[in-house]
Parts: C-alpha cells; structure tokens; sequence
DNA sequence: TGGTCTCTCAGCCTTTTGGCTGATACCGCT
DNA sequence: AGCGGTATCAGCCAAAAGGCTGAGAGACCA
C-alpha cells in the first residue's frame, strides 16, 4: 500500500511543522512538501503531484488560499485540496467550496478528524468540521439570507466605514440606491442599524 | 549549563507541537509542559516551575491569556511570560505588558527570533517582535490617542452595535454622555462616523 | 491650593440614517 | 409573453447621530 503524499500550505512554519509532525505518526500518509504562500504551492503541486493539499486560507501577502484552490484545480483535478483554518467564516466557507475545495477542517480539530479528512479526501469524501458543516446548512436552507453580489460588494465598503454619499460616489449610484441596497442588506444580516451591521459582518466574514 | 525550561500554552495542538518542534532543535531549550487553556497553565506552573512561558493569547474557552498572565505573575515572579499570538492588536499588547508579560512575538517570527526572546526573557530581556514594538511606541509617543478606561468600555460596547441609547442604558449614562464620549473616542481614533469607529476599532483591537 | 484629567450632563442645531411606498429597466428562464 | 430576481432611482417623514458650547463633581498631583 502507497502512503498518501500531502502538501502543507501555511505561512506559519510553527503550524507547518506541527501539523507535519503530527501527521508523521500515520504511517500511511506522507507530507512530501511544504509552501508558504498560493505562489509557492502552485509551484510544489508541479513538481510533486501531491494526492492532497492541506492548505490555509489566510496567507499573509499575495495570492490568498482561495485563489489557490482555484488555480489548483484549474491545472490539474487530481490534487484533493483541504482547507484548513483558524476561523469559521461564513464567505469563505462558500467560497472555499466553491473553488473546489474537498473538505473544510477548523485548526481546533482532533487529530483523528484531520487524520480522517486526508484519507477521506483521496477517495472523493468530503469531510468538514462540524460547526463548519452546520454554517454551511444553514446557509444552503436558507438561500434568502445569502446577499446578491452588488450587496456583497457594497458591504465590503460599508465595514470601511463610508457614509451613504460616499458609498454612492464610490459605486457609481445615487445615494438612495445606497439606501435600499442598505435595507435588503440589513433585513437580510438580520439588524437594524449600519453600525450592528458592520459588526456582524465583520465577524461573520472571518473573524469570529 | 542547564537548558532552558519552557511550557508551551496554545488551544491548538498543530501549534503546540510545531514550537516543540521548533524549540527542540536547540539544545539549551526544553519544553518541559503544554497547556491547551489557562485554567491548565496555571496548573502546569504550578507543578514544573518552568523558566519560560510561551503563550497564545486567544484562547478558545475559559480564562484567557491575558488573566492567565496576571494570575502566573501574582503567584510566582519566577517565571517570565513570553506572548505569542498571531495578532497585533494595540490593546492587547498594552494589557499584556500590563499584565506583567516580558515580551510579546507574532507567530510569523523568524525561529531565530523566537529562541531569542526566550534567551532573553530568561535574563530579564524583553523581546518583541518589530511590529508590536513600533505599535506600542506609538501609544506611548501619543498618550492623548489612548483612550480612558471609559471610552474604552463604551468602545467595546459600541462594536457590539449597539445605538447611542442603549449604550446609556447598558452603561447606566445619559445619551448626553454617551454622545460626549463618543466625540471623544472619535477624535482619538481619527474618524468622523460611528461607522468607521466601529471598523478601525475591530481592526485595531484585534484583527487586522 | 490650583491645575489637569476624567466622567458626568444639557441644549441647540445640522446632517445622516432608516422605514416606507412606488416605479423603471434589464436579464434569464419558462 | 410573462414572471422572478436584481439593480436602479425618487420622495417623504421620523429617528438617530454628530458638532458645538458650556458646566459641575471628584480624583490626583505638584
């Protein structure tokens, strides 16, 4: 029997290293290379062909884990990548499936889960943390809640701190556009006012 | 010469055994305990009397780093507590140094700047990471943009969304002192909206 | 004792935001 | 041809937030 050939993806080399000695202890699977950053990765995917990529999604500068998912599987389908992560974000959990991503692991999670996901992931198992999975119910039940991509968007702007007016100039429509883009946003985060929107946004899309 | 003890405090494990990793390739450097929460920690100071703590400062339940700390110095002056978290957060970084920590690192350090501030700590050194220095360089060249214990409070409240009059509410205030706080917390923080307060103030206090 | 800091409160006025109703236009699907 | 979803805009009104000035009480410190 052939071990399982992995590539870790993180540009924390505690975290690399960790999680490399902790899948050391399985006999059948095999870490045969490690990248920093998205750039990096594409690289070690070339060169070793690894049956799964471990990766997470924050990577301090350039290409972000999401992007390399996507390249990943553009170039070459026979990479299983799992995302591995410190924060359950309800965006990139959706986008992270989105791209292609086989599974969705928390960093908080038993080794015998991780352990579990990777051989999971080889024979087109999808595994993901539980409250990850919950997250992504959830949203799938629940369509109506899920922003279009022109309120995304004016979201992205509005956890800047912009005024109305400003929000307008910056997207090219008139202030009362502003408003009701505003208000379905709001009806749909479940809030009433910006300010509680801002906050929920800003940790439903990645903070905790 | 004797090594260097040390006992690793981190709610996740892949971070645990990547530092031991790490910190075991140095000869004079010897984790001798891990904690995976702050209620362990003080257990496991109590039974090793390490030299050196390493700690996160998010932990996921129970006490957190930062009274952790407060409680490890109070009982014993002995052991120098060393922070290592993956965010530079300007508040957590002048109530861990508050708290009594002799250093504070980013967990994207370089390994030689880790073995480093334990060295140091060890002798009294205290080690941070550049960008947490030059953060708290800043409060301290600018004391009038820090804010009181007060405006502190209403800040923390303010990012939960809450309108003016349910912050006088909550804090037992008037929406008069509310609003006067307020003006204050905005002039300090070098924005005009309640808005953009919220969405530096989660930036600054924590997450980039 | 006087100065400074912090916390508290008030009134007044302007600007911003939010709630509501209704309308047009485009797109894709049936 | 019609329907649902999305994006755009307008007007009206009430509520909330913000700017400004002024002021009293307690703490702390020189």
């Amino acid at each position: 029997m052939k071990a399982i050939t992995v590539l870790l993806v993180d540009d924390h080399l505690v975290v690399r290293s960790g999680l490399k000695a902790l899948l050391g202890t399985q006999p059948d699977i095999d870490v045969v290379a490690e990248a920093a950053s998205g750039e990096e990765a594409l690289a070690q995917v070339e060169q070793h062909s690894p049956a799964v990529v471990v990766m997470d999604l924050a990577m301090g500068a350039g290409m972000d884990g999401i992007e390399a998912i996507r390249k990943i599987r553009e170039r070459n389908r026979r990479q299983a990548v799992l995302v591995f992560t410190t924060y359950d974000s309800d965006a990139d959990i959706v986008r992270a499936v989105d791209a292609g991503a086989m599974g969705y692991l928390l960093k908080d999670a038993a080794p015998e889960e991780i352990f579990a996901a990777i051989r999971g992931a080889v024979q087109g198992k999808s595994v993901m943390s539980a409250p990850v999975a919950s997250r992504l119910f959830q949203q799938l039940r629940n369509p109506d809640e899920v922003l279009t991509p022109r309120e995304a968007e004016l979201l992205s702007l509005l956890i800047e701190g912009l005024s109305n007016r400003e929000l307008g100039q910056r997207l090219f429509i008139s202030e009362a556009t502003v408003k009701t883009h505003l208000a379905h946003i709001y009806a749909k985060l479940g809030v009433e006012t910006r300010a509680a929107a801002i906050a929920t946004a800003i940790r439903r899309e990645g903070m905790r």
